[in-house]
DNA sequence: GTATTATCTAAGTCT
DNA sequence: TAGATAATAC
């Protein structure tokens, strides 16, 4: 049975082969850690454990997706099917979906984006009185997610002496209150936010004993990744699970603990040996991604650690291309020098764009690099950033598909009753939510009852919030019946979201309906790929299409990662360090190497702050199979304006044999003359200055022309003198012109004279509701 | 109540 | 610089 493990070396032999008791597997970057993990969980499988007994965790859907399929080459589909693989977050989603309601939650719980949780307390905090300025919702969300993942609950958090001595003098003593507020309504919207997923499940394998057991028996096998990133709460989790069998192996290596920020604890990998006395522990040493020059590199930089367990990474590999160092006189040059040296690498090296990455420590650092890439025609893609999922249009309609699953959910409630506009404005909301408050009851209680609330509401809103709820109400009847792309056609035709989008003729405009079209064509394709993959399983052929329940389910844990076209990949890949960990590229671009942006500013202060942004380099540069480049600019723009830049401390821990120099510009490496970045030629050369150049008069001063702007708008408007006709007998039908939308003919009229309201199509704006007390309209015929 | 404009402020990493 | 929010015109 053992041929497939014979293209293992041998510690990852014995890695995979020691099934029983914990084990810990060091795993130095790229030393085939997954393949490891990949290959014990199918001699598990090949030994005769159940594929339902094992659990294997992950970080990132990416790494359990790649987990899952080379899982299948090796045991085939129909074993594989049924392992439970996935992120720590969705896997306890589909516990918690299960058992839910010994928790008091419905089993459609929604889940709750960061951008929900953020406005949800940015609610509590205005109802409380207090100021956003200085309990900001991000920095409160942070300090409730690092509790959460520290296992302390509202209660312990306003009963610790030590906190609430922080708060007082942090001058925010009312943070335990928003803490147990935005608990409370949470529960109360039948939504969980991300920390939520571990802290339910804690709560479950703490308080009902009956679930314990039942997935210590059912979870015979634990196999954890990256472990060196687990936290208290999931290190919890864990631990319960194993408890009885023991049975748990987790694969990590400390040098790349970078989450700490998220409350991750690499003590927990460095301390495991102690927990478990009968530990075995398996060193893979051996990189096979990278050159000599890299791993020889990256050994040199995480030296400067102290905390770290021993090992010594090396490698067969070839010696390979120096390091190179890129030195530019600003971010945008940076930018451009990357993009050329990627065209140049294609070319001499004969690789596409997709070997190549440039990875970067802030997303705010993707502007200048984009920017170049696209000058010169290399397509990108950006990884994280605001998602797909993150747009508001498309946030829109999703959050219709929400609240049509679980209408409890208050986020997706305000986001929408609104939008399209129906006249149910931010007074009417007060009210109910005062209302709703005071009652102790769901704001959707309150709507879908409206009639039976005296809440001074006027006929006409009440009929409005009326109609709303109807309509909601007619899309939930329909959840079982339709599929969710069916029904998900429906939602964006009959709220009116379609055709919002569709009337908005801008170039914004237009690419958000393209968007919209997009989230539905993604829909659909779900609904494809569920049948074929109900088709391949073997009891559960239910014919049923996916609802948008299920729909929902897939999308809330996704990421920007999770959404590659496999058509359209030949792209350089843009993203940020952190999420680059797990992935390998042969030509890799490390930007914006600098003092106080990498290590960044707020860590330089603390020996543990910069030892994790020197596992973030480590991190970097152990991405790259055969090249690196490292780059930095001396002077970038940040929050607005131009700041000096010393080069980054890292850069000088580099053994300095794997370096080439810095190479010493000669000038603008392409003849395209430059604009405005402050080159000059001297008598010795191109140089770079960046004083403001006081030479070579230009345009006016900024502010002077700012003026002149202004000064001729406001002569314009002078000008083009706008006369208004009577609208009194103004009729369907007839052509008219705005002073501001141009042309348009009218198609629709209701109000008595005074409101009158006349809806109004024009050829370059599109539908405009108007007030005709307010606009003024010429008719020009019927 | 809605749409447009002016002003403010923020940029650390992620499920 | 850009997105979010407050102010104000319609």
């Amino acid at each position: 049975m053992s041929n497939y493990l014979d293209v293992l070396n041998e510690v990852q032999r014995k890695a995979v082969s020691e099934l029983n008791g914990p084990v810990m597997i060091i795993a130095g970057a790229g030393s085939g850690k997954t393949r490891v993990l990949t290959y014990r969980i199918a001699h598990l499988i090949k030994s005769g454990v159940a594929p339902f007994n094992i659990l294997s965790l992950t970080f990132t859907n990416k790494a359990a997706r790649e987990m899952k399929e080379r899982v299948v080459n090796i045991v085939g589909g129909r074993d594989a099917q049924n392992i439970w693989i996935g992120t720590f977050h969705s896997v306890f989603a589909r516990v918690l979906r299960i058992e839910s309601e010994k928790l008091g939650y419905p089993s459609n719980f929604t889940i709750y984006d960061t951008q929900d949780s953020k406005s949800q307390i940015k609610l509590i905090i205005r109802e409380f009185g207090l100021d956003e300025k200085v309990y900001k919702p991000g920095l409160v969300l942070n300090r409730i997610s690092l509790s959460k993942n520290n296992l302390i609950t509202p209660e312990v958090y306003i009963n610790d002496m030590n906190v609430q001595k922080e708060d007082q003098q942090s001058a925010k003593p009312r943070l335990g209150e928003i803490y147990r507020a935005y608990v409370k309504r949470c529960f109360k919207a039948g939504a969980m936010d991300f920390d939520d997923l571990l802290f339910n499940m804690n709560y479950l394998l703490t308080e009902i004993p009956d679930a314990l057991h039942k997935y210590q028996h059912k979870f015979q096998y634990v196999l954890i990744d990256e472990f060196q990133d687990t936290n208290a709460l999931q290190y919890s989790i864990v631990k319960k699970l194993a408890a009885i069998n023991e049975n748990i192996c987790v694969v990590g290596d400390d040098a790349q603990s970078i989450y700490a920020f998220r409350g991750a604890n690499i003590q927990n990998i460095l301390n495991y040996q102690v927990e478990y006395p009968d530990l075995k522990v398996f060193r893979l040493e051996q990189n096979y991604r990278s050159t000599k020059t890299i791993v020889g590199a990256a050994n040199s930089v995480i030296q400067n650690n102290k905390q770290q367990l021993h090992k010594e990474v090396w490698t067969d590999n070839a010696k390979g291309d120096l390091i190179t160092v890129l030195k530019s006189p600003t971010d945008n040059e940076e930018g451009r020098q990357v993009a050329h040296s990627i065209f140049d690498s294609k070319a001499n090296r004969n690789l596409h764009n997709l070997d190549h990455a440039i990875l970067y420590r802030t997303n705010a650092q993707s502007r200048a690099m984009e920017e170049a890439l696209r000058k010169i025609n290399i397509p990108y893609k950006i990884y994280g950033g605001l998602s797909f999922y993150q747009r508001k249009e498309v946030k829109d309609l999703i959050a219709y598909f929400r609240l049509t699953v679980n209408s409890k959910d208050e986020e997706s409630l305000r986001r929408v009753i609104n939008y399209p506009a129906r006249g149910i404005g931010n007074r009417t909301m007060e009210k109910i939510s005062v209302a709703a408050n005071e009652g102790d009851r769901t704001m959707w209680e309150l709507i879908s009852n409206i009639g039976e609330y005296k809440l001074g509401l006027s006929a006409a809103v009440q009929s409005k919030i009326f109609d709303f709820a109807t309509m909601i109400k007619s899309f939930s009847v329909e959840l079982e019946s339709k599929g969710a792309y069916e029904l998900a056609d429906i939602i964006a035709t009959s709220t009116g979201i379609n055709k919002d989008l569709y009337d908005n003729k801008t170039p914004e405009g237009l690419s958000r309906y393209e968007n919209l079209q997009e989230l539905l064509n993604g829909i659909k394709e779900f609904t494809d790929r569920w049948s074929r993959k109900q088709g391949e399983e073997v009891d559960t052929a239910e014919d049923n299409p996916p609802t948008l329940a299920h729909f929902l389910e897939d999308i809330a844990l996704l990421t920007d990662a999770d959404t590659d076209d496999p058509n359209d990949n030949d792209r350089v890949s843009l993203m940020t360090i952190h999420a680059a960990k797990g992935l390998e590229f042969p030509v890799v671009y490390i930007v914006g190497l600098e003092e106080n942006l990498f290590p960044s500013q707020l860590s330089i202060n603390s020996r543990e702050d910069l030892e994790e942004e020197r596992r973030l380099f480590y991190v970097a540069l152990t991405r790259a199979q055969q090249k690196v480049h490292i780059s930095y600019a001396t002077t970038r723009y940040r929050w607005g304006n131009l700041v000096q830049c010393e080069p980054s401390r890292f850069l000088e821990e580099i053994d300095e044999t794997y370096l080439i120099q810095p190479e010493i510009l000669e000038g603008p490496p392409i003849s395209r003359p430059m604009r405005n970045t402050g080159w000059k030629k001297g008598n010795r050369g191109w140089s770079f200055n960046n004083k403001k150049s006081t030479d070579l008069p230009k345009s006016p001063p900024a502010g002077l022309r700012e003026n002149m702007v202004k000064l001729s708008k406001a002569a314009n408007k002078k000008v083009s003198k706008f006369e208004a006709d009577n609208t009194e007998d103004l009729q369907v039908g007839m052509a008219v012109e705005h002073e501001r939308f141009g042309l348009g003919k009218v198609l629709h009229l209701e109000g008595a004279q005074a409101n009158q309201k006349a809806t109004v199509f024009f050829t370059e704006v599109g539908q405009k509701q108007l007030l005709l007390k307010y606009a003024k309209l010429k008719i020009l015929s019927n």
